[in-house]
DNA sequence: GTCTATAATTTGATAGAC
DNA sequence: GTCTATCAAATTATAGAC
């Protein structure tokens, strides 16, 4: 994967969090990183292929981050609050699997499957964490649902507010 | 308003809870009502104006349903749950709010507007009801959140187990 | 109110030189 | 690998006849 193929990469996914599958050309993307669109389509023969391609990588991150976080003492619900909050906070940047998930049925094949892919490997990691299915789905739909509140009312604190209880209930849980 | 100009606003937002903002056309839009895409300029001068009109016509029609589904007897959470859940189990269509949301800051300033009133409506009519500000945030995140996850996953039972520990906690409350 | 016609721009993608 | 040049299609929007 040559230097210019990541920052194309780099350059999607930022597009990609402000204005999802529709939301960025390979115009820009050429433009952010300095050359033309046409080599853009070397790198990625399609959009499809390109936004598939992002999604796959940070799913990827995604899994190593929460790897990395959850160490054997840690509590898993604040481990998770934390990681959706990193994001939106440092770069005022969603999460682009929420937003490309809230219109997966327009999405092309391959991106739709990547975007299951990461909401799949959530749950699964949640579960190894041992976290109940109900309550997994319960908690990455509320980690999620924040992101979309405090970017739509454009107060990233808003964020903080509706994962408070979430927080502090799992303190709650584990002192008792 | 006329007819006609009532059926573009619903093949907008049918087309708007698949797609988002850039997920239709004028052409299509006039495709699905009948009529040509300059009859649809004629109604809405613009795009924005459209889509603005849409969302403010959803928000109306939502306050509506959550004060007639609000008995005094009635428990919030449950009727809040199942508010949101009824479009995506009967049309498989997202709240338009919550794929207009995720991708709010690539949005015409009318939009953004409109879309920040529907989250503030909610939240008002959540206090309004007894609800905490951190608690009707947690719980209008949830809700989104997990039409996302169902969306994204495309399978509307998400929605249920996502939401199923929110309803049973709720109904716990009452009881004890 | 709706139409035809079209402007002006942008888009994803390709061909071929270097 | 990157470029120039270009295609074919789609987009929002407007002008003007009826």
């Amino acid at each position: 994967m040559s230097d210019n193929a990541i920052a194309i990469m780099d350059a999607a996914e930022r597009r990609m969090r402000i204005g999802g599958f529709n939301g960025f050309s390979f115009r820009e993307i050429a433009a952010d990183v300095g050359i033309k669109s046409s080599s853009v389509h070397y790198h990625f023969p399609t959009k499809e292929h390109l936004v598939a391609a992002v999604i796959r990588r940070y799913t990827d991150q995604a899994a190593e981050e929460i790897d990395a976080e959850f160490l054997p003492d840690s509590n898993t619900v604040q481990v998770w609050t934390r990681i959706f909050r990193q994001t939106l906070y440092c770069a005022e940047r969603m999460c682009p699997c929420a937003v490309l998930g809230a219109m997966a049925r327009d999405l092309p094949p391959k991106v739709a499957t990547e975007i299951q892919g990461f909401f799949n490997m959530c749950l699964n990691k949640l579960a190894l964490h041992g976290v109940q299915p109900d309550d997994a789905s319960e908690l990455l739909s509320t980690l999620m649902g924040a992101q979309v509140l405090a970017n739509a009312l454009d107060d990233v604190s808003v964020y903080d507010r509706a994962t408070a209880r979430l927080v502090l209930g799992s303190k709650q849980t584990i002192s008792s």
